[in-house]
DNA sequence: TCTGGGGTCCTGCACCTT
DNA sequence: TCTGAAGGTGCAGGACCC
């Protein structure tokens, strides 16, 4: 137990939708609403105007819609987010060589590792001049805890919350816990709180008075144990800076639930070459592949295969999957696909696996055994061809339907303009970055029916900029990289 | 009311090997 | 040769986190 509040734990407020206020003058001090537009797009993050109308993270956006009408609904730009959050960690890489980041708004640093003194003054002035570098550099607000041990300093934050500081005197944990929700602790979501509730458990003391049997019996072994120790504001867990993924996926949910049976098994098909990419981006490859399915009924399955060895073979994880879902009933509907690849390994070189996998493809090829799959060549081009077809119907669909939004993030994103696309094909994503030949730079402040209406403004502009309609096509309007978010003139920005 | 996407970890069961 | 225990591995599902 350490006697010294040396871990801090730095939450950035409300982060994508303060990056977008702070992008956009017009929505400072306004209701902002960040994430998926579709019929099935849930909120990922709501600004603190809108949190009074009720609207919180995790919540369906139909509901957010009904509850904050006059909010701004924005799709995600993780391009501008990653560029806040790389100069955020840099700032707490100067604090200690031992960061941990846990999101893109989120990490626990050590100071003691990084050569702060061991005591309440030096770490609570650390803290402060954190927040005034992170306010000088990106212009954003972030919540600062500071405690013995990470579970604490976590909830030093979330108290701090928002654009404050909070410290906890080592010592003084258990008696700071004691009277708090069970749900404070990590681990404890819906689920657990519920079975602890229904045993009489509603508080931290009542966990501690329980005795870690009792904890281990309801809960098992590992999870028992953790959360006996937690509650007794034991909590030794290293600030940890590198971790290896020990898995790749990706997966799309539908704006509408797919019941042809070929156009699941094409979909799966496309799901498991963007995981191979993603795969292969990270150098890695993996040895288990895995199907996820959600059906109608919001009920999900998954289904996995342990290849002989580890691949990145687009071919193998491909089949992989393909076999996978032949064993699944998709008769009803199917919500949601996912192709995940777990075991992963650190090697890129071609597997005697996919090589054996390969050659095989082209036998069965060369002897015509299964019509339609062709030689492995066309076979991809096939795929591929088919993905170029399911993003044109995409936008087709959202063309009539005067959806103002993509169908999901992953699909699409980025189109709108670039890249030698036709411009009758752009999409435009509400609160995405776009720039027109006369006017400059603004964003989408939405679009259907044929128009697109931008609103002109930057992230330093003094005022709230004009808006303009734009017929989806104006040869003169482009869309454009994230410009660079202003920090807040006259805050320490030394080190 | 109607539930995203990308992850991690744990548990329980079946099966195989020693 | 049979049997049972123990451990490893594969698989599926659930809970949780951001």
């Amino acid at each position: 137990m350490r006697t010294a509040p040396t871990i801090l734990h730095l939450d950035m407020d409300a982060f994508f939708a303060a990056a977008e206020q702070a992008a956009k003058p017009s929505l400072r001090g306004k209701p902002v609403v960040v994430g998926g537009l579709g019929p099935r797009g849930v909120v990922a993050t709501a600004s603190y105007e809108a949190r009074r109308f009720g609207v919180h993270s995790a919540m369906p956006m139909a509901q957010a819609r009904r509850l904050a009408p006059n909010a701004a609904y924005l799709v995600p730009r993780f391009s501008l987010y990653r560029t806040v959050s790389e100069q955020v960690m840099e700032l707490l890489g100067q604090l200690s060589p031992l960061v941990e980041p846990l999101s893109m708004d989120e990490a626990f640093v050590d100071l003691e590792a990084g050569g702060t003194a061991a005591d309440t003054a030096s770490a609570r002035e650390v803290g402060e001049r954190l927040r005034k570098r992170i306010r000088a550099v990106t212009g954003l607000s972030g919540s600062v805890g500071l405690a013995g041990s990470k579970m604490l300093a976590k909830i030093a934050s979330e108290q701090a919350k928002p654009d404050g500081l909070v410290l906890i005197t080592p010592g003084t944990e258990r008696e700071l816990l004691a009277p708090m929700s069970v749900r404070i602790l990590p681990g404890v979501g819906p689920a657990t709180g519920d079975h602890l509730r229904r045993a009489g458990m509603t508080t931290v003391a009542d966990l501690a008075a329980a005795g870690e049997d009792e904890l281990v019996r309801l809960l098992g072994r590992s999870h028992g144990a953790s959360l006996y120790r937690m509650a007794r504001g034991i909590d030794d867990r290293p600030v940890v800076a590198e971790r290896d993924a020990k898995s790749v996926s990706v997966e799309d949910t539908f704006d509408v639930d797919l019941h042809d049976r070929v156009r699941v098994r094409s979909e799966v098909e496309r799901l498991a070459e963007r995981c191979v990419e993603r795969l292969r981006a990270a150098g890695r490859s993996g040895r288990t592949v895995v199907l996820k399915v959600r059906r109608f009924d919001f009920s999900t399955l998954t289904r996995s295969e342990t290849l002989r060895g580890p691949t990145d073979d687009t071919g193998v994880v491909r089949e992989a999957a393909a076999r996978l879902l032949e064993g699944v009933d998709t008769t009803g509907g199917v919500r949601l696909l996912g192709v995940g690849v777990t075991g992963l390994a650190d090697f890129t070189q071609e597997d005697l696996f996919a090589q054996a996998a390969q050659v095989a493809r082209e036998e069965a090829a060369a002897a015509g055994a299964v019509p339609g799959t062709g030689s492995v060549d066309s076979g991809r081009a096939g795929a591929v061809d088919a993905v170029g077809e399911g993003v044109a119907g995409g936008i087709e669909e959202a063309g009539e339907s005067g959806a103002d939004e993509a169908a999901g993030a992953g699909r699409g994103a980025g189109a709108g303009g670039g890249g030698g696309e036709p411009v009758s094909a752009r999409r435009w994503h509400a609160g995405h970055d776009v720039r027109h030949a006369e006017y400059g730079a603004g964003w989408v402040q939405g679009s259907g029916v044929g128009r697109v209406t931008v609103r002109f403004e930057e992230p330093g502009s003094p005022a709230p900029g004009r808006v303009r309609t734009f017929r989806v096509d104006d040869p003169e309007l482009e869309a454009a990289e994230p410009l660079p978010l202003v920090g807040v003139p006259g805050e320490d920005v030394g080190v």
